[in-house]
Order: structure tokens, then C-alpha cells, then sequence
DNA sequence: ACAAATTTTGAAAGGCTTTCAAACAGGAGG
DNA sequence: CCTCCTGTTTGAAAGCCTTTCAAAATTTGT
């Protein structure tokens, strides 16, 4: 990191900081459609053109709310996975982490609203596989301990299901809630 | 069906397949976020001002663009159920039809990008359960045959874990093929 | 063939993102 | 203390977009 990007970044913390909090709120309230950088911009007190300026694109905002919410998540999670519980216990914290806390959950709508985007823009693409990775290397570690064995597929497996759980949760599908989903993931477990 | 849209539709329905047709193809090149009703109606030589006219909204198409898709496919797969084969050959048929032909797969496309906006549309929020609910019936209806008993939840797990390898499947998500898909489908039946 | 109803057009309204030149800081070196 | 110099912020412009609407064209029922 070059002295000039240290300056910047100090100076901007903690204004970006503002921004991500205002445009998570924002996304929570009227959804991800109506999230636009002139309303945000005015709620702000900026301008849409700074916003524009400043994360590059309206699409560089959604990628950094991504990281933004995401690093978070990922720091909870290794407090769950380091901690002294047995490891379905340990399965059960990182579904708690994982799964929307409600029907709207603005971090699904960010997921959500990213995988279409996905193959057409590379950065998006590789941003979305490293997010991704980070989850499936927590699985892996734990499923490993779990059941033991090559726990590549099984883990796989169970993430893809815990996302289309997520999706059903995430829309308020009928017949689905957070406790149904945990004993969908437990039904992956090799019996016993 | 009232005498009114008894003409209406008979004049419409061959125009109606053409711009169906046409956004189809346009979003399988571009990609959902490009389709707009502005370039649909370049293409077709008619003006945007009258496509927004005739479906509503933007919104309007791409939901008739799902059901348009969708219907033809439920037509295929009642084919597929009604055939001699053994239930498990059905299955397979039925998530050869179901998961995504190709990256970038605009039936997929679609449902995704419904996604975020069903919980605040509820002309798309009852359109998405009805088309979910047609694939789950196929489900629950191929899985009573093929391990007998109380198979709803055995179907939404199933239907779920398919959502999410779709995902997987749209977005290129490396490790990933369509072989693996249905090992992975094939997993969550009753060993033996 | 006429009248009524529906479809199609083209332009206007209002919003959006992105770009850009110009105004504005704030720190480094004199 | 003043002056550059660099990086930030503004505000307006350009170019899209969707939706609306009145007027024109076309089709249908009689």
C-alpha cells in the first residue's frame, strides 16, 4: 500500500463507512430496486456524481457492501468455528450466520442481485468465487471433523442446498423457515 | 374469457411470440441487465413507448417471459412423467429439464432475477409460488413412487438443493457440471 | 360502409448513471 | 506565512432508460 493510498483511506474510513451504513438501510427498507446513487446521494448530503466518482460504479458500491457485510460475517464465523462446542454445534453457528435473519435480509438481496451479473462481469465473478470460497473452506473444516472422510462433494452439496434453503427463506417461500432449514442441512449428515 | 380478449389475443398472439422471442434472444447475447425495452423495440421496429403499453411494464415482460418459458417446459416435463420409464430414468429427466442448459441460461437468468424482487411485487411474489409449486407437485408425485411415504419434505429439500446447484450451474461456478448435479440430486434418496 | 373500439406511434416528462471541468481543501517545501 | 500540488467534491451535461399520453391508424361489429 503506497503512502498516498494510506492518506486517502484515512481520511475516507470513516465517510465510507457512513455511505454503507446509509445504503444498507436504504437496501433493508425499499429493496435493492430502489436503491439508486442520486437517493442515496441525497440522503447523504453528497452528490450521485461523487458516489459515482468515488466507488467507481454504481456496481462497485454493490460489490463493496458485499465485502463490507460479508467480512463481517466471515469474522463471526471464525469465532464459532475456533470455539469449544461440539462440532454440530459449531455446523449449527455457521448455518445461524449463513441463512437470511428474515424474508428481505439485505445481504441475500446483495447475493441474489450479484449471481445474474456474474458471468458478464469478471470482476463481479471473481469477487463472488473468493466469497464463496471462504464459506466452503469453513464446511470443509468442519465436515471433515464431522464425518471425516473426502468431504469435497458433501460440502459442496450442502452449500448449494443451504443457498437454494437461503433463496426460499430469503422470498418468504411458505413452508419454510429457519428451523426447517437446519434439519435439511442435519438430513445431508451420513446418518448416525 | 370475455369476447374482448377473445379478439385481442387472436390478433396478438403472433406478434406476441415474435417480441417473446426476440427479448429471449436478446437477453441470452446481452444478458438480463441490457435487455430494455428501448433496444426490443429497435429490434423489432416498434417503439418502446408501445411495449410498455402492451405488457404493463417492464416488469410485466419479463414475467411473461418467465411464464412463457416456464409453460413450455411444464409441457415437456409432463412427458417426461408420463413416460414408461422408471422412476428414477423420470427424475432424471425431470432435472434435465430443470437445471440450466448453459451458463448464462436466460430461463435462469430470469428466475434469479426475480428473486429480489418478489417480496415487494406481489403480482410477481404469487406468479413465482405458482410456478414453484408446479415443479414441486412433479417432485412430490415422481418421489411417492420412488421411495414411497411421506415425501414432502424429502421434495422441498430436494427442490432446494437443485435451486442452489442451479445457481452454481448458471453462474460457471468452476467444479461444477451437470454430471455432478445429478450425483448430487441422486444423493439425497434413501440409500438403496 | 360506418361507427366504435383498440392498437400503434412519437414525443414529452422525469429519473437514472456516468463523465468532466472547474472549484475546493490540505499538506510539503520554501 | 505563503505557494504549489495533489487529491476530493461539486454541479451541470450527456445519454440512457421507462412510463404516460394524446393523436393517428387500423380493425371489428353492425
Amino acid at each position: 500500500m503506497t503512502s498516498q493510498e494510506l492518506r486517502r483511506n484515512r481520511r475516507l474510513e470513516r465517510p465510507r463507512e457512513r455511505v454503507l451504513q446509509e445504503a444498507w438501510d436504504l437496501m433493508a427498507e425499499k429493496g435493492l430496486a430502489d436503491l439508486s446513487l442520486s437517493e442515496l446521494g441525497r440522503r447523504l448530503e453528497t452528490s450521485a456524481g461523487h458516489l459515482s466518482y468515488y466507488f467507481g460504479s454504481k456496481n462497485g458500491l454493490l460489490l463493496e457492501l458485499l465485502r463490507w457485510s460479508e467480512d463481517d460475517l466471515i469474522a463471526q464465523l471464525n469465532v464459532v468455528l475456533d470455539s469449544d462446542d461440539p462440532a454440530l454445534e459449531r455446523l449449527r453457528g455457521l448455518c445461524e450466520l449463513f441463512f437470511p435473519r428474515a424474508v428481505g435480509d439485505p445481504r441475500w438481496l446483495l447475493w441474489v442481485e450479484l449471481w445474474p451479473r456474474v458471468m458478464h462481469e469478471p470482476a463481479l465473478q471473481e469477487a463472488h468465487f473468493a466469497l464463496d470460497e471462504a464459506w466452503r473452506e469453513a464446511m470443509v473444516r468442519l465436515l471433515e471433523e464431522l464425518v471425516g472422510g473426502d468431504v469435497e462433494q458433501l460440502s459442496r452439496r450442502m452449500l448449494a442446498l443451504m443457498d437454494g434453503l437461503s433463496v426460499a427463506l430469503l422470498t418468504g417461500e411458505p413452508g419454510v423457515t429457519q428451523a426447517d432449514a437446519w434439519e435439511h442441512v442435519q438430513a445431508l449428515l451420513p446418518s448416525r
